[in-house]
DNA sequence: TTGAAAGCGATACCAG
DNA sequence: CTGGTATCGCTTTCAA
C-alpha cells in the first residue's frame, strides 16, 4: 500500500555505482563524467525519484538566503507585504531561512542597485516589486541565468524570465469596481473618471480596461472618461482631478485605481462636488478610514498585501526547495471594504501587528535590512 | 549568530542520563519515573528545547491519519472544501498523511456515527463540519480527552472544547450584505427579507444580526423583516418566501444567508416580483450562475470553501505536529461575486478541478472514503 | 572521476 | 525503569 520511496541508494544500486556519484549527478556538481551523469538522470526519472526533503534539511548545513526588494513603507502596504513574508518564512520550522530586506524610497529609484546588491551577495532567491520593470529586466535575466529564482510581487516584470508572479487580479479589480459603480448609480446617467498612475504600467492599464469594458457592456448609460494619469504624485492627482471637475459637468463617479485617492477626495471636496460623486478607491490606509466611514468613499478595493506577501514567499520557497522551472503565476481576488465591514479589516491589521511584535522571531530566522538611496 | 539548536543529547548530557530516557519523558511514554520525567521537562524548558521536525519526520515511521467528516457534496461547496484539504495535505511533502473522508447526507444525519467511527479508528486528528453541534459535543469532548485535535470547518461547535475553528466571518458577511443592499437601493424605501436556515445555528443568527444592525445604523429608511427560516429545505424556502411576497407589498430586497437561494428566486419570479427586488445571495454554484449573469442576483457572498479547507488543514496540522493546546480560531473574509468578476471565480474553480484530476496524488497521501447513512 | 563513510537529530527497539 | 544503538535518506568530506 505505502509506496516505497526511491532513494539515492536505489538508483546507485540499479546502476552499480555509488550513492555519492548519484548525488553529484543529480545536483550537477563537478566531478561526474557526462555519460554517468546522463545515466543517473535517466534512471532517476525512470524510478520516479523524489528527494526526501526531511533528510535533506536534516543533513544540510545550508541556509536559504532570500532578498526582499520593495518600496520603503511610506504607506502601510509594503509593511503588510513584508509582514506576510516574515510570517510565511517562519511558518516552516524546518529550513533555515535568512531574510534580507532591501528597500528603495520611490518608484524607479534605487531598485536596480538593490537588485544588484542581492545578486552580488549570491542570495538563493529574490522577491521583488519591480517598480520600473524596464530597468530591472536585464538584471532579472541575469539572475535567471545564475539559477536564482525571482518572484515578482504586486506588479509583473513582463518578458524578464522571472520565475513567479503574485498579484491581485487586475481584471477582477476593474470589473468589480465597474459593476459596483453601476449598481450604486442605478438609474443615473453621466460620466465616470478613472485615475491611474501611468497607463504604461500593465496593472493600471489592465484595471482601466477591465473597468471600461465592464461598464460599457453592463451599464452603457454611464460613460467612462479617458484615464487621468497622476504619475504617483499627489499634486498631479489633485490638479488633474480638479480640472476635470471644472470641465466635466455631469461627473457622477470616480474610480481611483491606485492608492493616491486622498487628493482626489480633496479636489472634490474643494469643488463642493463630493456629495454628488460615487467614489471607489483602492487599498486601505489610515487616512482613508474616515472617508469610508463617512460614506465619502463608497467602497475600496483591498489588495490584501499580507496575503500577497505570504503567497509570494510560498512560491519562492517552492522554487528554491524543489527547483522546477515552469513559471508560476498567482492572481488573488481582492477584498471589498465598505463601511459595513471596515472594522473587520482594521481589527485584523492591528491584531496582526500586535502578534508580530510580541512574537519573538524563531531562532532560525535571521534578518538584515538595507535602504537604497 | 546561528543559534545552536538544543537536541535530545544536550538534555541527556546535562542530566547525566540517556537520550532514550529524555525522549520517553518528553512524550510521556510509559517507563519513566515521575521524578526523572520532571527533571527532563524542567531541563528541556530551560534549554529551550525545540524538536527538530526534519529529524522527526525522517526517523518516524508514523503516518498522520486524519478524518474529514463533512456533508456529502450535493452542492459544490463541500467538494471544494475537500479539494482544499487535499491540496494543503499534499503540499508538505515531508510527512506521511492519510486522509479518511467520512460523509453524511444531511444535516444532523449520521454525523455522530461518522465521528464515532473516526474515534474508534484512532485517527490523529479530525476535521469536522458540526452540522448539529449539540449532538456532537460530547464526542468532541471525548476526542479532546484522548488528545485528538478536532478542528471545526464552516460552523462552530461552541463549548465543545474543539481545538480549532475555521470559518467565514459572519459579521463581515452580514454587514457587507447590508451595506451593499443599502447602496444598491439608494433613495428607495421599503422592507428587506432575510432567509436563514435556522436561527438556532450560530452562524445564521450572526449573519442576521450583523445585517440587521448595519442596516439599521446606516440605512434606517429600509426596514429588515424578521428572519425567514427554511430549515435547509427548498420547499419551505419557496413557500415562506412566496407567502411573504403576498403579505408584504413594499418588499424591495432579500438577503439569502444560506445556499438555498434558488427557491427564493423562483418564488419571486412566480409572483412576477423579481424585477423590483434587489437580491443578495450566499455561495456560488452552477444554478446560481445564470441568475447572477442576468442580474436577478445583484451579488453573492462567496464563502471560499477551498480556502476554508486549506486553512482548516493547516490549523489541524499545527496541532498534530507541534502539539499545543490553545485553541485557534480563524475567520476569513468572504469574497464578493458579481456579474463583473463572476468569470474569474468560475475560471478558478474549473482550473482547480482540472489541476486536481491531472495531478496524480503524491505517493505519501493515501485516501479512504466512507459514507454514513 | 569515483567510492566509502561520518554525521544530522529524532524514533524505536533492544538488552540490561 | 533505564541505557545503548541501529535506522531513516541525504549532504559532505576524505580517500582512492
Amino acid at each position: 500500500m505505502a509506496k516505497e520511496q526511491t532513494t539515492l541508494l536505489h538508483i546507485a544500486k540499479a546502476l552499480g555505482t555509488s550513492i555519492g556519484t548519484v548525488h553529484r549527478a543529480l545536483h550537477d556538481n563537478p566531478g561526474v563524467s557526462p555519460e554517468t551523469k546522463a545515466r543517473v538522470l535517466e534512471m532517476a526519472k525512470n524510478l520516479g525519484y523524489r528527494p526526501n526533503l526531511a533528510a535533506r534539511f536534516l543533513s544540510s548545513k545550508r541556509t536559504l538566503r532570500v532578498s526582499i526588494n520593495t518600496l520603503k513603507g511610506t504607506t502601510s502596504f509594503w509593511d503588510e507585504v513584508r509582514a506576510g513574508i516574515r510570517e510565511e518564512a517562519a511558518s516552516h520550522p524546518l529550513e533555515n531561512v535568512e531574510l534580507e530586506f532591501r528597500t528603495y524610497p520611490r518608484i524607479g529609484e534605487g531598485e536596480v542597485e538593490a537588485f544588484q546588491a542581492a545578486l552580488s551577495e549570491k542570495v538563493n532567491g529574490i522577491l521583488v516589486f519591480p517598480s520600473s520593470a524596464q530597468a530591472l529586466r536585464p538584471w532579472i535575466r541575469r539572475a535567471a541565468r545564475a539559477r536564482i529564482p525571482v518572484v515578482c510581487v504586486a506588479t509583473d516584470a513582463p518578458e524578464s524570465s522571472r520565475q513567479g508572479l503574485v498579484s491581485i487580479d487586475t481584471l477582477v479589480s476593474g470589473s468589480i469596481a465597474a459593476d459596483l459603480m453601476g449598481r450604486f448609480l442605478l438609474g443615473r446617467k453621466g460620466a465616470i473618471a478613472v485615475t491611474v498612475s501611468d497607463m504604461a504600467i500593465t496593472e493600471h492599464a489592465g484595471k482601466y480596461d477591465a473597468f471600461e469594458s465592464t461598464m460599457r457592456s453592463l451599464y452603457p448609460h454611464l460613460r467612462v472618461l479617458k484615464p487621468i494619469e497622476d504619475h504617483g504624485t499627489e499634486i498631479e492627482a489633485f490638479g488633474r482631478f480638479r480640472k476635470l471637475l471644472e470641465e466635466c459637468r455631469d461627473l457622477v463617479g470616480a474610480y481611483v485605481t491606485t492608492e493616491v485617492s486622498i487628493p482626489v477626495l480633496q479636489a472634490a471636496r474643494h469643488a463642493k462636488a463630493l456629495a454628488g460623486l460615487t467614489i471607489i478607491t483602492t487599498d486601505l490606509f489610515p487616512d482613508l478610514v474616515p472617508e469610508i466611514r463617512s460614506g465619502a468613499v463608497a467602497a475600496t478595493i483591498y489588495q490584501r498585501p499580507r496575503a500577497q506577501g505570504e503567497m509570494a514567499f510560498r512560491v519562492l520557497r517552492k522554487f528554491m526547495v524543489e527547483g522546477g522551472n515552469t513559471p508560476d503565476e498567482l492572481a488573488l481576488a481582492p477584498h471589498l471594504v465598505m463601511r459595513g465591514n471596515l472594522d473587520f479589516f482594521l481589527r485584523r491589521q492591528s491584531r496582526e501587528s500586535i502578534k508580530e511584535s510580541s512574537d519573538p522571531l524563531p531562532a532560525s530566522t535571521e534578518e538584515l535590512a538595507t535602504d537604497f538611496v
